[in-house]
DNA sequence: AAGTGGCACAACCGCTCGGTA
DNA sequence: TTACCGAGCGGTTGTGCCACT
């Protein structure tokens, strides 16, 4: 059995206060990120380390877009999905502001549904499988490598209508 | 007004990976 | 070579809100 990643006892858990937060984000302009597991105690907050992690990056960080997506940014999650899978990071990492986290819940929420009304099969229709016949040892340390594959089979797979071969989009989305 | 079901989103959990001693 | 540790990821759960009955 693995060792818990932070002792359980005197920790919170569950929604964070302001206050919390306001300590997190002070220690984290003061400091920078990293040293997730020492920054509980070194910013003063009764919180697991990786609970501290999720919070920066899914709901503090300066440089999140919060609010609704756009219809490209669908465009590109459902376009990305398809080639990707559920790989949240590599789909999150190509849209500007946006988190794994943030895209994940959208999918399951949204647009999962708009393509089932659509009569898309959203799990079927991305080529995750083929990918991991191709590789069957994927990592999240082989992100780049996928992320080329990716772009690599958008270009190779001329019969996909309207992919964008970029696939990322630009920082000056109107929000 | 109260009950309830569905939705949206924040947060947690368990696993894997890469680095390192 | 291997065992350990920190970090990161994806799946899942918890909870608050809102619409509907």
């Amino acid at each position: 059995m693995r060792k818990p990643c932070c002792e359980k006892k005197d920790t919170n858990k569950g929604a964070w206060s302001k206050e919390e937060d306001q300590k997190l984000v002070d220690y984290i302009k003061k400091h920078g990120e990293g040293s997730w597991r020492s920054l509980p105690q070194a910013a003063g907050l009764l919180r697991c380390g990786k609970s501290c992690r999720l919070r920066w990056l899914n709901y503090l960080r300066p440089d999140l877009k919060r609010g609704n997506f756009a219809e490209d940014e669908e465009d590109l999650i459902v376009k990305l999905h398809a080639l990707l899978g559920n790989r949240w990071s590599l789909i999150a990492g190509r849209l500007p502001g946006r988190t794994d986290n943030e895209v994940k819940n959208y999918w399951n929420s949204h647009l999962k549904r708009k393509l089932i009304r659509m009569g898309i099969n959203p799990d079927k229709h991305h080529v995750r499988q083929s990918i991991s016949r191709q590789h069957p040892v994927i990592s999240h340390g082989k992100k780049e490598q996928l992320s080329k594959d990716a772009t690599f089979l958008v270009k190779k797979t001329s019969g996909l209508p309207d992919l964008n071969l970029n696939l990322t989009l630009s920082n000056n989305i109107v929000e």
